[in-house]
RNA sequence: GCAGAGAUGGCGGAGUGGUCGAACGCGCACGACUCGAAAUCGUGUUACGGGCAACUGUACGGGGGUUCGAAUCCCUCUCUCUGCGCCA
C-alpha cells in the first residue's frame, strides 16, 4: 500500500507508475480514491462535529443527574438520542467509504524504482550481472529425477502413496545433502553477520490476510481445520508478521535476520504440480533473509542480499546470473525485485532459485511495522527487504546437473564437505 | 485440557458508570544550580486521524453489546500468570 499523501499531491506521478507497469484498467482508480477520499474526510469533520456534540450533552446529563434536575436530564437525553441516531447513520455511510477507499488503495502498485526495466511480461525481464562461466557438459545430462534414482536419493512412488503428488521422499546421501546445502548456508548467513530465527510454520488469519491478497492465500496456503491456523508459504510471513503493529526504537534497525522453514504451497494455478520430478512441489525448505531497515538504507541493503545470494552458490561452484524483474513482472507491493537463476547444464538455459525484493514501505505500511526517527522524534515505517538464501530440494536440480560426472557419481564442493562427514562426492548405488 | 487471577502510556502501577487520555512513581527531554558531574528543583513527555488555525475526534489486549455517557457493566475471542492434569 502506498502513502495516500503521495496520491493527494502528486497523482500524476502515481499514474505514470501505473501506466509503467502497464496496468491501464487501474488508471481510474486513482481519480476515484481522490474523490472518495475528499468524501471521507468530509464525513469525518461532520461525524466529528456531533461526537463532539454527543460529548458536551453527555456532560451536561451528568451535571444535571448530580443536581437532581432529572426531568431536564431526560430532556436533554432525548436531544442526544437523536444525535445519536445521526452519528450512526454517518458513522455506517463512512465505514462504507473506509472500505472501499482501502480496497482501492490496496489496488495501486508501489512506485517502482527508476533502476526496473520497463517491459509488459517476465518474456521482458533483463539479464543482469552473470557469475562463473556457464558451460555445457561433455555428455547428455539426464532429467534431474533420473539423476536422483540412480543415487538412490528418492522415493516418489511411496509419497505419491501416503500424501500425494508434489511429496517426496529424499533418502541417504541426497536427503543428508538437503540437510548439509541447509546448514552451509544458516552459517553462511550468521557469518555475514545475520541472526539466525527459527519462526513458527503456522499462523492465524489475521497474520495471513496482513502479509498476502485473498487470492494469493487462496492458491497458495493450507489451512488447518477446525484452528484459526494456516500452514506457512515461506518463513517471511512469520517473520515479517512478528513485527506487525510494531514501533522500534531507531537503534534496533537494521534487522538483518535469517531464517529456517519449511515451506506448504497448495499451488494452485499457473503452472500447477504436473510437472514430474522436484521442481514443483506441496512441501519444501527454505533458509530465507529478511530485513528491516530506515528508509534511505534499503537501495543499499537489496544489492547487498541478492550479492550475498550469488556468493552463496559461487561458493558452491554454481553458475548463476541475476535477472531484473520488468515492471509488468514486478508484484504490486514491489519497488524492485530480481531472481537468482542457476545454470542448468541439461537445458541450456539458467532457471529461478531465488528471488529478491525490496518492498519499501509498502509491506510495513500494510502491517504498521514503524520506528522511532531519533531525530525527528516521529513514527515512520521501515522498509522491508527478502530473500531467498537457498531452498533445496529445487536448488538440488541445479546442483546434481552442475556437479554430475560422466559416470554418473556427484562431485560435492569442498564448502559443503564438512556437512557431508568429509565425503567428496555421492556414488551411484550399484 | 480443567480451575482461579489478570491484560491500562517506554516501564511499574492507580482508577469499578459522568469533570479520565488517564493519579503516583520510574525513565526520557529541556532548563536552573555546578568549573563539570551526581544529587536536587522546575517544565515538558501516548498514538493515530480531521482542520490554515483555534480546536476537535478516536483508541485503556481484539471484536461485539448495554447506556444520553464505558478503562469501569454484559457476551466473545486471544494472550499472560498460578495450581492441577497430560505430553515430545
Amino acid at each position: 500500500m502506498i502513502d495516500i499523501n503521495l496520491i493527494r499531491e502528486n497523482p500524476e506521478a502515481v499514474k505514470e507508475n501505473i501506466k509503467k507497469k502497464f496496468q491501464d484498467s487501474k488508471l481510474p482508480l486513482v481519480d476515484e480514491i481522490i474523490s472518495l477520499d475528499k468524501k471521507k474526510r468530509e464525513l469525518q469533520t461532520e461525524v466529528d462535529g456531533l461526537r463532539a456534540q454527543r460529548n458536551t450533552l453527555a456532560k451536561k446529563i451528568g451535571a444535571l443527574m448530580k443536581e437532581g434536575k432529572r426531568e431536564e436530564a431526560e430532556e436533554v437525553k432525548a436531544l442526544s438520542k437523536r444525535n445519536n441516531d445521526r452519528v450512526a447513520e454517518i458513522e455506517s455511510e463512512m465505514s462504507q467509504v473506509e472500505a472501499d477507499l482501502k480496497k482501492d488503495m490496496l489496488s495501486i502498485p508501489n512506485i517502482i524504482s527508476k533502476d526496473v526495466p520497463i517491459g509488459r511480461s517476465d518474456a521482458e525481464n533483463v539479464q543482469g550481472k552473470v557469475f562463473l562461466k556457464a558451460e555445457e557438459k561433455p555428455f547428455d545430462v539426464p532429467y534431474h529425477l533420473d539423476i536422483l534414482e540412480k543415487l538412490d536419493g528418492i522415493d516418489l512412488d511411496s509419497a505419491r502413496r501416503t500424501s500425494g503428488n508434489g511429496f517426496y521422499y529424499l533418502t541417504g546421501d541426497i536427503a543428508r545433502l538437503h540437510s548439509a546445502v541447509l546448514s552451509y548456508a544458516r552459517d553462511f548467513m550468521i557469518d555475514k553477520g545475520f541472526t539466525y530465527c527459527i519462526p513458527p510454520y503456522m499462523i492465524r488469519s489475521d497474520v495471513v490476510s496482513g502479509v498476502m491478497s485473498f487470492e494469493e492465500m487462496d492458491g497458495m496456503m493450507y489451512k488447518i481445520e477446525g484452528e484459526d491456523l494456516y500452514l506457512i508459504g515461506t518463513s517471511e510471513h512469520s517473520m515479517i508478521g512478528r513485527f506487525m503493529g510494531t514501533v522500534m526504537p531507531e537503534d534496533k534497525l537494521p534487522q538483518t535476520l535469517t531464517s529456517y522453514s519449511p515451506c506448504f504451497r497448495k499451488e494452485k494455478g499457473a503452472h500447477g504440480i504436473e510437472e514430474r520430478g522436484i521442481y514443483r512441489i506441496h512441501q519444501f525448505e527454505k533458509q530465507e533473509m529478511i530485513v528491516l531497515c530506515k528508509p534511505e538504507e534499503s537501495d543499499f541493503w537489496y544489492e547487498k542480499l541478492w550479492n550475498y545470494t550469488v556468493e552463496l552458490f559461487v561458493s558452491m561452484e554454481i553458475p548463476v546470473r541475476q535477472l531484473l524483474c520488468c515492471s509488468g513482472d514486478l508484484a504490486d507491493l514491489k519497488y524492485q525485485s530480481c531472481d537468482i537463476e542457476a545454470w542448468s547444464p541439461r537445458q541450456k538455459k539458467y532457471f529461478e532459485v531465488g528471488s529478491c525484493s525490496n518492498l519499501t514501505d509498502a509491506q510495513a505500511r500494510r502491517l504498521g511495522i514503524r520506528y522511532k526517527n531519533a531525530k525527528t522524534g516521529k513514527n515512520e515505517f521501515v522498509h522491508t527487504l527478502n530473500n531467498t538464501v537457498v531452498a533445496p530440494p529445487r536448488m538440488l536440480i541445479a546442483f546434481l546437473e552442475n556437479h554430475l560426472r560422466e559416470d554418473g557419481s556427484v562431485y560435492i564442493p569442498s564448502v559443503l564437505r564438512p556437512y557431508m562427514g568429509g565425503k567428496s562426492e555421492i556414488q551411484v548405488k550399484k
